[in-house]
DNA sequence: TTGCTAGGATTACAGATGTAATCTAAAACG
DNA sequence: CGTTTTAGATTACATCTGTAATCCTAGCAA
């Protein structure tokens, strides 16, 4: 019962996080390599946030001779179901038609990615539930 | 092209533009006592979330004896198009289907809301555009 | 050994947000 | 006409966020 709990994570943060995610754990310095070239953040921004994160525990870490080495400490998809029912909460009272009928509206998917999320819409059905 | 900014509008916010949106126009205590189910807010924090609504140019107003008739001043569509663009951004990194798959397979839909989900990809696919 | 370097800790600081209370003036009630 | 109510304006204040800079200390380089 601990890497079950959201925290809720900004923006900025998200961008942190998800490299934590996809490494699996790393120092600070391997963090600021990995965003060097996707964002202009100066390194003691990153250490700011990395601080951040495990205050909100969405990171641990143990210490590796004079650094520490950070793991996440929440699983991604459980935070990013959490941020998706915040999000519809706020913006589409929690239901998931609206918001899909506005967002597909308002894009221009081919026949193709239609079929794929049609796809999608299948296999998450009513078949792989449990509870 | 004055309805078709999308300000940044905040959780608290998007509640009391909701009101707004679907009465059209209204006085702030008309804001107040429609909101007096839902929350549990003061009326000076209705007050404050819809002056800074007039700040961010979301709300314009008029007038009338010693009160102010507000109305909405931004396109519910566009702002729930560009919030939803946010989200897609910062959490599935724009895409549509990584959500789509998270966000149904934690969830319990029936066959029947499946299907109405697909009928929504359906209709607002590939045909619908003009631009 | 000693200075330089670079993590981490602490501090900074402005703007956004949640959540109001107080102040002011005018309108409504008696 | 005076009092109460109340809409709006101003002020409050803590927390979160974005975005760092500075301080301190322990290794690493010379």
């Amino acid at each position: 019962m601990s890497k079950n709990h959201a925290p809720n994570i900004s923006d900025s943060e998200w961008t942190v996080m998800r490299v934590f995610w996809s490494r699996g754990e790393c120092t600070s310095s391997e963090v600021i390599a990995a965003l060097a070239s996707e964002t202009d953040w100066k390194p003691k921004t990153i250490q700011t946030l990395i601080r951040r994160l495990v205050q909100k525990e969405a990171l641990t870490y143990q210490k590796i001779g004079r650094e520490y080495l950070y793991r996440p400490a929440v699983d991604e998809r459980t935070c990013e179901e959490a941020a998706s029912r915040r999000f519809l909460d706020r913006v589409f009272d929690g239901k998931l038609a609206p918001f899909l009928a506005t967002f597909v509206e308002s894009s221009n998917y081919s026949e193709e990615e239609i079929a794929q999320l049609k796809q999608i819409l299948e296999e998450g059905g009513p078949d792989g539930n449990s509870a």
